[in-house]
DNA sequence: GCAAGGTC
């Protein structure tokens, strides 16, 4: 009887094969590692019975390592990192896996390799064979090729073996090489440099602070400083809008404008007493439809990542850790997949059965159980685990914080994928007063539906009374309001994953760690909100290789990697060309950056004086407590002191709470110059309140460099014609001395869509910017 | 003392 050793990535994996293939008679015995065991059963394998031997690695065995002639970071010089050998070896915390694998290859005739089917599988699977095969070089090696730990797959899988795909290894050998080289070189290069230059804030020996650079890390980085800065750059405008007040049956409702909101205040005004002419108000339409509120999708790693950050107030890491906790004790399945759709051969319902024990969701289970289990797919499958749900129903009891917060999300995300959506109507009723229209939305909710047990979603009845088509009005109040818009926010930790998982920076298995990471090197702080805030030596990173014209926080550097891998994965590029290629690349890049270093810590110098305390003399860090770390308020912040004000008693600027998302952008219906701006536009009070909370004492609002980058809403601007053109003359405004003015576009939809008029040059939000409006 | 990728 032929003799097979089954190897597969993990252990879980290993005793779900073992138990699917022996019918559950498989016998259990220890390996050298205390978490890998050895699986023995009997088996057909090319059509004959075969004694199998079924094992496991954690993940990777090896790693790329140099030379220890490389390890001395004073001497070596840093750009033969870039050109060393490398070596592959077994990582220390694999040697007793390492020891199994040899023993066992031994035993045995051929080897089957049961690693995960994505990328780093096949590689962790190359690594399997080498060691089994240094010890027994007979072996014959095949790869199992499956999607899901099922009866079904399994047994397909061990039916039709295949060979390992050496070129999806050689990819994963070059990505790994890649990084290292880069990281290492880098590292060493920022490090020893700032560390000379700010001795007393990043120490000297070598336990002091690492300032690391690595190819995830950095453009994780440059998520949060480009936000950052997008609400430094911001510059905010006044609005106006118009909205009709109207009381019935107790009920006061707001009619919000069709035009939603002008950045003209003449438009608005002119608008407005066109409206007001009219008197009545008519009842143009009153619309009832069917709206519903859909359950979640199958939950992958990104969602739980993020419901754990929004909905449990948790990191991603700690989620993560919660998870793989939960995991290990067989409540919950595997949590690292990018899987949203239950595979076919899963059979939902015994799992949601379980859960009708449940004093808390268990009623709902039942009905579940009642009106069907219909699991909301998504699109996305790793082939290799299913969506992330419970296995076992577990007591409140049973589990404390955070493991129970975990567990009760998974289960109530599981239980409103696979119930019902929420069921409501909704009802809209237009308004026309004069030209302009205005709309009130209600909502009936029918069938809470998932909601029910979804604790983590609400979804309001919005009561609106009777109205009726034709309708007329007289009773209602026609008001204009005006506003500011608002800059974006500071991203959360779940923006930051969002973001990587879209440009690809990471995997679902890592992205969590490089925030991790970024957080443990100081370059970002967590606020109290839980909002991400780059620190001085985050943005002096950031700052530094952008001036010194290398773009290495951005995420296409990655993005252009994986294109090339994949290349490598298809055969259409050979490892070694890609590998030459990115590395000749780099180096150059490289041999640039230590020559331009200074300017790195002169990134670093400008942001700790604008600081006005912490210079190299000896401040508290980067970012952690007192009144030393965090990056300086947005540009004009700190109670605007610097304003002229140009007569007249000036309004106070509207706080309208709740701010919009989304900033000014493409419906800006005035157009002038961004330089003008500078002055009168500022960041809103609000932003500046809850950036000093991190800041304490640090005061001076002036950034010493202007900013790079001007706010992408206004580029468009800039090419607006300055009055005046040459078909038209030139108008004077009423400012006191009278300026040239400017021709705008109204660019709204409406009656004026289109027409040219001429108004004062100064910025909108202005103080001095006097009210002049003419036609063309 | 450097990376990112697996996983416990």
């Amino acid at each position: 009887m032929k003799r097979a050793l089954f190897v597969a990535e993990k252990n879980d994996v290993a005793k779900g094969v073992a138990a699917i293939l022996s019918n559950g008679s498989a016998n259990r015995k220890e390996g050298r590692s205390k978490f890998n065991k050895i699986y023995t059963l009997t088996t057909e394998l090319f059509g004959q019975r075969a004694a199998v031997s079924v094992t496991s690695v954690s993940g990777h065995l090896m790693n790329w390592q140099f030379h220890e002639n490389m390890a001395n970071w004073q001497t070596v010089p840093m750009v033969d990192l870039f050109e060393a050998p490398v070596r592959h070896v077994v990582t220390p915390d694999m040697k007793l896996i390492e020891r199994t694998l040899r023993e066992q290859a031994q035993q045995h005739d051929l080897l089957v390799v049961w690693t995960d089917c994505d990328r780093e599988g096949e590689a962790i699977g190359a690594e399997i064979v080498k060691v089994c095969r240094e010890s027994n070089r007979r072996l014959d090696i095949f790869r199992a090729r499956f999607s899901e730990i099922t009866k079904v797959a399994i047994t397909r899988a061990a039916q039709n073996l295949i060979r390992l795909d050496d070129r999806t290894v050689a990819a994963v050998d070059c990505r790994s090489e890649l990084d290292l080289r880069i990281g290492s070189a880098f590292t060493r290069l920022q490090t020893l440099h700032l560390r000379n230059r700010f001795r007393d804030l990043l120490g000297s020996s070598d336990v002091n602070k690492v300032i690391s650079y690595g190819s995830c890390q950095f453009p994780t980085l440059g998520f949060v400083t480009d936000r950052y800065k997008a609400i430094e750059n911001f510059v905010s405008e006044q609005f106006w809008k118009l909205l009709v007040e109207h009381t019935r049956d107790g009920h006061k409702v707001d009619f919000l404008w069709a035009r939603n909101r002008v950045f003209d205040h003449d438009t608005a005004l002119v608008l407005h007493e066109d409206a007001k002419e009219a008197k009545e108000g008519v009842v143009e339409q009153v619309t009832k439809k069917p709206k519903s509120k859909w359950r979640p999708q199958a939950l992958d790693t990104v969602e739980l990542e993020k419901l754990g950050i929004s909905k449990l107030r948790m990191s991603a890491k700690r989620t993560m850790q919660v998870a793989e906790n939960l995991y290990s004790k067989g409540y919950i399945s595997y949590p690292r997949t990018e899987t949203n759709k239950f595979p076919a051969g899963l059979n939902l319902t015994p799992l949601v059965e379980q859960q009708t024990n449940s004093s808390i969701w268990g009623d709902f289970a039942a009905e579940v159980l009642q009106n069907g289990v219909h699991p909301r797919n998504g699109k996305k499958s790793d082939e290799a685990h299913p969506p992330i749900h419970p296995l076992t129903f577990v007591d409140r009891s049973q589990l404390q914080g955070d493991d129970w917060k975990v567990y009760e999300l998974v289960v109530r995300h599981f239980l409103a994928c696979v119930s019902m959506d929420a069921q409501g109507e909704e009802t809209v009723v237009n308004l026309r007063v004069g030209n302009e229209r205005f709309h009130a939305s209600g909502l009936r909710i029918r069938d809470m539906g998932y909601l029910r047990v979804y604790v983590y979603e609400k979804w309001g009845n919005r009561l609106l009374p009777g109205y009726t088509e034709g309708e007329k009005l007289t009773d209602f109040q026609l008001k204009i309001t005006d506003g500011r818009t608002q800059p974006p926010d500071l991203l959360t930790e779940a923006d930051l994953i969002a973001l990587m998982d879209k440009y690809g920076i990471g995997t679902d298995a890592t992205h969590a760690e490089h925030i991790e990471k970024i957080k443990t090197r100081e370059y970002i702080n967590v606020k109290n909100d839980g909002k991400l805030l780059p620190s001085f030596l985050g943005l002096a990173l950031v700052d530094g290789y952008d001036d010194m014209g290398f773009a290495m926080s951005k995420p296409d550097l990655r993005a252009n990697l994986e294109i090339r891998l994949k290349e490598i994965c298809e055969g259409r590029r050979q490892k070694q060309e890609v590998l030459d290629e990115q590395v000749g690349k780099y180096k150059a890049i490289f041999v640039e950056s230590e020559r331009k270093i200074d300017v790195l810590s002169q990134s670093l110098q400008r942001y700790l004086d604008r600081n006005g305390q912490n210079g190299p003399g000896g401040g508290p860090g980067f970012g952690h407590g007192g009144g030393g770390g965090g990056p300086p308020p947005p540009r004009g912040g700190g109670g605007r002191p610097n304003q002229p004000r140009g007569g007249g008693a000036p309004k106070p600027p509207p706080k309208p709470r709740g701010r919009p998302k989304k900033a000014a952008s493409e419906d800006v219906v005035v157009i002038g110059d961004d330089n003008d701006r500078q002055g009168g536009g500022q960041a809103e009070d609000g932003m500046i309140v809850s950036l000093s909370e991190v800041f304490g004492s640090m005061t001076n609002p002036n950034p010493t460099r202007k900013p790079r980058a001007p706010r992408k809403s206004s580029t468009a601007a800039n090419k607006a014609p300055r009055a005046p053109a040459n078909d038209e003359e030139e108008v004077l405004c009423q400012c006191s001395p009278p300026q040239v003015s400017v021709i705008k576009v109204v660019q709204k939809e409406g009656p004026n869509k289109g027409k040219k008029f001429y108004t004062c040059s100064l910025p909108y939000g202005s103080d001095e910017k006097c009210n002049f409006f003419k036609w063309v």
